[in-house]
DNA sequence: GAACAATAATTGCATTTGCAAATATCGGTC
DNA sequence: GACCGATATTTGCAAATGCAATTATTGTTC
């Protein structure tokens, strides 16, 4: 018998939305969101990345991450400038006031994680974080089977 | 070093929003979002619940959840009732509608857990459920220390 | 090299979200 | 049994989100 609270996405997004809600709260004093800490993290591990490559590396929706770079680059946390050789293109950048901060947040990421799989064998952490690597790409092989899904459906839909 | 990408939350953020992303997708012909979702297949599991246990159980915040119930019942998918013998609580309980619905998604929800995970062995997929509920108890003893970072912070402030 | 398709980012607009305040009911106390 | 604090849900309001359309630039074809 299928049980939601038993299956992975359950389970998944259960502790990710509750990891979000607490680290949230923990760095609220420092003036920025879960999400703003993110994009400086990503940004302090691979920088001046264009937007679309940030987008998909923070998994934030590309118009959302627009205006969310916009509120950061006014708050001096970001640069964003066009290339000039690519003017269609835009390269983001930590500023050293972002680089600043978010090298004060990472200690506190890294002691959440910390507590949070303390009770684990390292060895077991390391396996579960290779899983969920996998587990990303496998999901590209749904894409397909959601179109053709949807196809039948509007199909069906229009014969009706 | 520390990197963002190799982080656990990094790692499972990832994991869930795709996965919600691509479910939604899949199911949106049927005229419901992941968040209907998520609370029929709760109610599926474990019916007549009031509105702050089926937000414990989904992790949707209770005021979002109210407006959502709201929606869910002018759609005929729930039914929403204040007890008669506790008229501060709520019943919220699946119509026929709603159940023959949640019974249509959730083979296609078992589908998609299926082809995530079907690179690994069932036992590392039970392991890694088992870890992630462990994970999820672990978090709670988070919440003194962030109201404790959070007052420390204050009382600076105060005194700046 | 003009016209058109493709790529990248931004913006308009309607919907969703979440905090805080309001509302409603209950349980206990005097 | 009137009053007060606690519990449960809802609602007001401002901010965040996401899709679709728009703008801007580059690449391609004739």
């Amino acid at each position: 018998m299928y049980r939601l609270t038993n299956s992975f996405p359950y389970l998944l997004n259960r502790v990710g939305v509750q990891m979000g809600e607490l680290f949230s709260r923990r760095i609220a004093g420092y003036g920025v969101t879960l999400p703003m800490y993110r994009v400086m993290a990503a940004l302090w591990e691979t920088g001046d990345q264009r937007l679309g490559d940030l987008a998909a590396m923070t998994t934030i929706e590309i118009s959302t991450l627009s205006r969310l770079v916009g509120e950061m680059k006014r708050r001096g946390l970001v640069t964003r400038a066009r290339l000039k050789d690519n003017g269609r293109t835009v390269a983001i950048n930590l500023t050293p006031k972002g680089r600043t901060l978010v090298e004060e947040l990472i200690p506190i990421a890294i002691h959440f994680e910390e507590v949070a799989v303390r009770d684990f064998p390292s060895k077991s952490i390391s396996d579960l974080k290779s899983v969920l690597a996998e587990i990303y790409e496998s999901l590209k092989s749904l894409e397909p089977e959601i179109e053709e899904a949807n196809k039948v459906r509007k199909a069906a839909k229009t014969k009706a």
